[in-house]
DNA sequence: ATGGTTGGAAGCCAA
């Protein structure tokens, strides 16, 4: 199996890098994020099934599958006045595929931060479950963390953001201390390995980035990663996302 | 300390 996950930032602005990174790669299952629509493009995927929840101006998510995927949950359970769509979970064949687009947090000191943590609160709750049930699942999407020092170009820089600071982390932590791998790191320790590049101040002709989209698996799935990889590429394109894919491998 | 960029919406917010 092999899955991608990719914030797009806009789907319409997107729509052709998406179908040529499709056709190159052939994912089994792709999650997109930040759709910022409340329609889908479902007529330019004809062969693929695409499990959508959009919403108007922000956020969005959608998987695009190359197999007959189930819906199990298209909110993240916790908070019935939570109308985000940022939350995506299927099943195919026994094991649960959760697309998330965890909430960006800034500015601290906002009812945005508190959202961000409660979120994390919430997706930990969701996970323990799945582990208590003993369901075998895999998480991917835009977490908005950087996990560690080494996956920004300057901590100093990221000290006070929501992204960085300590609280966020640790959350991400609580998730990894479920019993969790972080599949990118399995097989790369090395710095300066991101996902995001700002379009401001020429961060991308610099390599000024942070590591913040992440596929998270447990411990089953783990024992069969094969590889998981960035694909740079379509961040050098024109009309770019801000973000580029990444991808994990599973036997 | 400020400004730098992109997208969607509406005549600014979110990232």
């Amino acid at each position: 199996m092999k899955i991608a996950s990719w914030n797009v930032n806009s789907i319409r602005q997107r729509l052709d890098h998406v179908k040529t990174w499709i056709g190159v790669h052939q994912p089994d299952l792709l999650f997109l994020q930040e759709l910022k629509a409340e329609e889908f493009p479902f007529s330019e995927f004809p062969d693929l099934t695409c499990i959508v929840k959009g919403q108007k101006t922000y956020n969005g998510v959608a998987i695009l599958a190359r197999h007959p995927v189930t819906l199990i949950l298209n909110a993240l359970p916790g908070d019935d006045d939570d109308a985000q769509a940022r939350y995506l979970e299927v099943e195919y064949q026994g094991i649960h595929y959760i697309n998330i687009y965890l909430p960006n947090g800034n500015p601290v000191g906002t009812e945005k931060y508190t959202y961000k943590l409660a979120w994390m609160d919430r997706l930990a709750a969701r996970l323990k479950l799945l582990r208590e049930g003993g369901i075998p699942f895999l998480v991917g999407g835009d977490f908005n963390i950087i996990p560690e020092d080494k996956d920004c170009f300057d901590p100093l820089v990221w000290q006070n953001d929501a992204l960085f600071l300590p609280e966020s982390r640790g959350k991400f932590r609580q998730l990894l201390n479920l019993g969790l791998t972080d599949a990118f790191r399995v097989f790369n320790q090395d710095a300066h390995q991101y996902t995001f590049w700002d379009y401001q101040a020429g961060a991308w002709q610099r390599d000024l980035g942070i590591r913040i989209d992440h596929f998270l698996l447990s411990p089953t799935l783990a024992d069969k990663l094969i590889r998981c990889t960035i694909d740079r590429a379509p961040r050098g394109l024109e009309k770019a996302s801000d973000h580029t894919p990444i991808i994990v491998e599973i036997a």
